[in-house]
DNA sequence: GATGAATGAGACTTCATTCAT
DNA sequence: GATGAATGAAGTCTCATTCAT
C-alpha cells in the first residue's frame, strides 16, 4: 500500500491537486511551484515531491482535477434542464456554459485555453487534455438535442472551433468579454 | 540618442531581438531568458539589459518582431500572386498562408497562438498582439478579395476563428497537423 | 584650461554636485550613484565620471557641499540676529538652528550624523568632514557669546557633545524627534 | 519547526550570523552580502537565504548577536568587579568597558554608532537596537553604583549622551582615539 | 511513511568604470 | 571636450530536486 493509497494519503494528495488547480487558474502554468502548492494545500514543502515524483507529475494531475471539475459542473447543469425546444440564444447561453463555465470568469476562461495551447509544448499533457476536450464535445452535442436541435459531430467541432477561435482573439482585446464574443459568434453560425 | 540609434547600435539590438524571436518559436515564451539571448546572439549578458530595460520589453520587441516577420512574409506571398478567381482549396491554401505561415511548422503555428493566449497573463502585450492581429485580417480579406471570391468583416472574423478553433484543438493530437485541421475546417465552411 | 574650469563646465559640475548632495540627504551615502547623480542632475551618465574621476571624488564633493550649504544658512542665521541677553531657551534654539540646521528635517539632521560615522570607514572624507565640524563649533560659540554667554573652546565642545549623543540616541526612537531630545539635554546642562 | 530548530541547524545558523557579525564590525553595514557571509562561514551560498528569508533578517540577526555579545561581555567584567568606593578615574574605564568594549578597537567602537546611525534608514533595526541601548544603560549605572557613585536615570542619558557625542566627533579626526575622547569628556563632566 | 534540511543552478537586475569616437 | 556604448563583476533571491533521518 503506497502512501497515496491510504486514507490519509489520498486526502493530502488531493489537498496537493486541488491547490495546484486553484494556482494554475490564479496565475497559469508558471503558478504551479512546490513551494506555492505546498503552501496553499498547508502541507510540507516535501511532500509534493512525496507525492509526485515530479512537477509534471503535478501538473498533469492539476490539469486533469480542474477539467473534470468543470466537466462534472457541466453535467449538474445538464441533469437540471429539461428535453424540450428552446430558443437559440438559450442553447447558446447553454453551450457556453459547458465550454466556458457557468461564471466564465476571465481567468477561468483563459485557463481552459491555456491548457490547450500549452499542452503544444508538453506533450505530456496530451492525453489528460484529449480525454477532456472528447467529453466536453460529448456534453455539448447533448445540450443542441435536449434543445430539440440535434447536430452531428462534424457540427460540433465546427461549433467548437467558432467558439475556441473567438475566445481566443478576444484574450487580446482591451477590455476582454471572451464569452460574449462566443455568443456573438455562435450566433451568426447559428442564425 | 538612445542606446540603438546608431548603425552599429541597432544591429546589436536586432541581433537580440532576432535571437529572442527564435527562441520564442523554439521553446515558448519562458525559453526567452537573458541568458539564453545572449548566448544565442553572441553578445555579452549585459548587453540585454543595456538594450533593454526590462525582460518584457525584450518579450515585446520579440513578439513585434516575429509577428511583423511574418507579415513581412504574408505580404511577400501577396505580391507574387495575381488577381484572378481560384478554386476554392487554392484560396484555403493561400489563407493558411497568411495565417499560420507558408511553412506552417508546428513550433512557428504555435507560437503564433501562444502569443494570443499568453495576452492574457501579460497584458503588456496587448497594444503589440492587437495590432497585429488586425494586420492578418486584413491580409485574409485581400487574398480573397484577389481570388474571385471577397468577404466582408464579419466573414474574416468567422473564417479566422475558424481557423483559430481548428488550431487551438488540433496542438492537443498525437500527431498534431494544425494546418491539414484548418484547412478542413474552412472547406466545410466555404462550400 | 580643464573641462571644469570653463564657465559650462563650472556649471555642469556644480549641477553634479548639487543632484548628489540631494541624494544624500534622500537616501544616504548608498543613494549616491553616477545613474542617479546623473539622472537627478538632467545630465548624460558620463558626464558624471567626466568631472570626477571616481565616484569617491562625488561623494567628497557632495559632502562638502552639504556641509558648507549648512554653514552659509547658519552664517545668514547668525548674520540677522542681534547682540543681546537671551533667555536660555532661546540661545538653545539658536544653537540648535546651528547645528542641526533651521529646519533640522529628520533626514537632514540624519544626513549630518551619517556625515560623522561614515567617516570612520571613508577616511577620505575626513579632511573635509573635520574642516566643516570646526567651522560647526565657531558659529556655536558666537551664538553663545551673542547671547550673552560667553563659553570656552572646552565647553563648545561639551555641548556638542551632548547635542549629538542626544541625537544619535533619538535616532532610534519609534517617533524620532532628535531636536527635542537634543534641547532638553542642554537644558540640562545649561540651567 | 523552523529551519534552524535542530541542533546542527541552530550551528549553522549561529555560524552564518556569527560570520555576517564580524564582516558588519570589519567592514560596515554594507559588507554583509549573501557571498561574503557565506564564505566566512564556510557554507554555501543557498544556506544563506535557507536560513534568513532576505538579507534584512540575517542584518537583524548580526546586529542583535553582536550587540548581545558586547552586553555578555559587559556583564561578565561587571561580575568581576567588587562593590567599593573607586576613584573617578576608575569608574570612567568601567563605564567605558561597558560602553565602548574592553578592547575598544577602532572598528569596534565604530560599528557600535554605525548601529545606532545607520537604524535611522533601517527602520526595521529599531527594535533591536533600542532594546540592546536600554540594557547599556542599566549596566552603566550599575557600574557608577557599585562603585559608591549611583547616578539617577537622568544622569545616565546626559553621561552616555557625552561619550557618543565625544565618539562620533573622534570618529573624524586624523588618529582617531574615541575612547581617550570619552575618557576626558567624561571627567570634565564628573569632577 | 514523511519531512526538514540542504544546495547547485540559474533567474533578473544594477553598477562603476572604460573607451572609442 | 564630451558622451554614447559597452561590459565584467556582483548583487539578491527562487526553485526543483535530493537525501538523511
Amino acid at each position: 500500500m503506497t502512501a497515496a493509497s491510504t486514507p490519509k494519503g489520498e486526502r493530502r494528495r488531493a489537498a496537493l491537486v486541488e491547490a495546484a488547480a486553484e494556482l494554475l487558474v490564479e496565475g497559469g502554468f508558471d503558478a504551479i511551484r512546490h513551494r506555492a502548492v505546498a503552501e496553499r494545500a498547508g502541507l510540507p514543502l516535501a511532500s509534493t515531491t512525496y507525492y509526485f515524483d515530479t512537477l509534471e507529475d503535478l501538473v498533469t494531475a492539476a490539469v486533469d482535477h480542474s477539467g473534470r471539475y468543470e466537466l462534472a459542473r457541466g453535467r449538474e447543469q445538464l441533469a437540471k434542464i429539461s428535453t424540450e425546444p428552446r430558443a437559440m440564444d438559450t442553447v447558446i447561453e447553454l453551450a457556453l456554459d459547458q465550454l466556458l463555465g457557468e461564471d466564465s470568469t476571465f481567468d477561468a476562461v483563459l485557463a481552459r485555453y491555456e491548457r490547450l495551447v500549452t499542452t503544444g509544448r508538453r506533450p505530456y499533457l496530451r492525453p489528460v487534455v484529449r480525454a477532456l476536450q472528447d467529453e466536453f464535445h460529448v456534453l455539448l452535442k447533448e445540450i443542441f438535442a435536449r434543445s430539440g436541435k440535434p447536430i452531428d459531430d462534424e457540427r460540433v467541432h465546427q461549433l467548437v472551433a467558432l467558439v475556441d477561435g473567438a475566445v481566443v482573439n478576444a484574450l487580446i482585446e482591451a477590455d476582454p468579454d471572451p464569452r460574449a464574443a462566443a455568443h456573438a459568434m455562435l450566433r451568426d453560425a447559428l442564425t
